[in-house]
DNA sequence: GGTATACATTTGTATATACAATTGTTGTAA
DNA sequence: TTACAACAATTGTATATACAAATGTATACC
């Protein structure tokens, strides 16, 4: 991936700024790849990582602050993802006996078993975009990343 | 940066995955201080990158597919991010005389000043970002890049 | 108990982006 | 010269996201 090649520059492009922008063209190349992978399920990468961190939850329900908290990117709309994953039949969602103020959200057993096969496609996804990449690179990488 | 405990989750990440889930998590950052640094501007990285695009034209005037081609993000819709930076006076837009298919799209005197601004911005913001990584570093990490 | 404050989520609204269909223009081949 | 395909940009529409205001509920203080 030749970053002036991929933005049509001829001049070269100061080490810092390359940097940022070669790390934004590795990152639309991994939303593609994962969005293209995700699209049969019907589902985009935020509401996957929602699934996924129900998953985690171990059928123990989860309101939406923990969702927030826990999701990679967190969105300043997390009501009307759930929303979403409602509709699909892969969550559901009931007020809080406890306290009415929150909800609490659960994997349907649909959810689960698509998930399931999501989790399976995305393993796949990784590997093939990680496919020219060592391990103690990959370690290198998020050595690297730790000092963002 | 711990991803874990950024997530919130407490078992262990495989390192494919955490890879992947870093990466979107430094993206994150980096977006956030971007976009934060170009909100008194009134530009979207977006709309600023665009600017940039028609800078390095050096007053020939670019097209839409250029523009496009250009793109570190490239979007389905230039129209109307062109639009935008109209409306701000940032750039003008002329239907090309050679070609009326085309269009001619230019910086204007004020687009050229305010660019001026965001880039010694961007500069800051980048150095920002990177504070903690070495040029060496840095090199690695392109090298790294080069791999996806 | 009543009132104010903090909390958790939802709703309204504006803006951004994706994708497909449309418009207008040019080039080309019968 | 006309009909058709290719091109370049625009427009329509649906969906996604951001931000602020509103709703409803619980808690704390007097």
């Amino acid at each position: 991936m030749n970053v002036e090649q991929i933005i049509k520059t001829g001049k070269k492009i100061p080490l810092e700024s390359r940097t940022i922008i070669h790390f934004m063209l590795v990152n639309n190349k991994i939303n593609e790849s994962i969005s293209n992978a995700l699209k049969p399920f019907d589902v985009s990468l935020q509401q996957f990582n929602v699934l996924r961190i129900l998953k985690g939850q171990n059928g123990k329900p989860a309101n939406l602050s923990t969702l927030n908290e826990r999701m990679v990117t967190k969105m300043s709309n997390t009501t009307r993802l759930v929303d979403k994953l409602i509709l699909k039949g892969f969550v559901d969602r009931i007020i809080c006996p406890s306290n009415r103020r929150k909800v609490e959200i659960n994997l349907t057993a649909v959810g689960q078993k698509e998930l399931a096969k999501m989790s399976a496609t995305m393993k796949k996804v990784e590997k093939s975009i990680l496919k020219k990449i060592s391990k103690q690179e990959l370690e290198q990488l998020n050595n690297l990343f730790n000092k963002f």
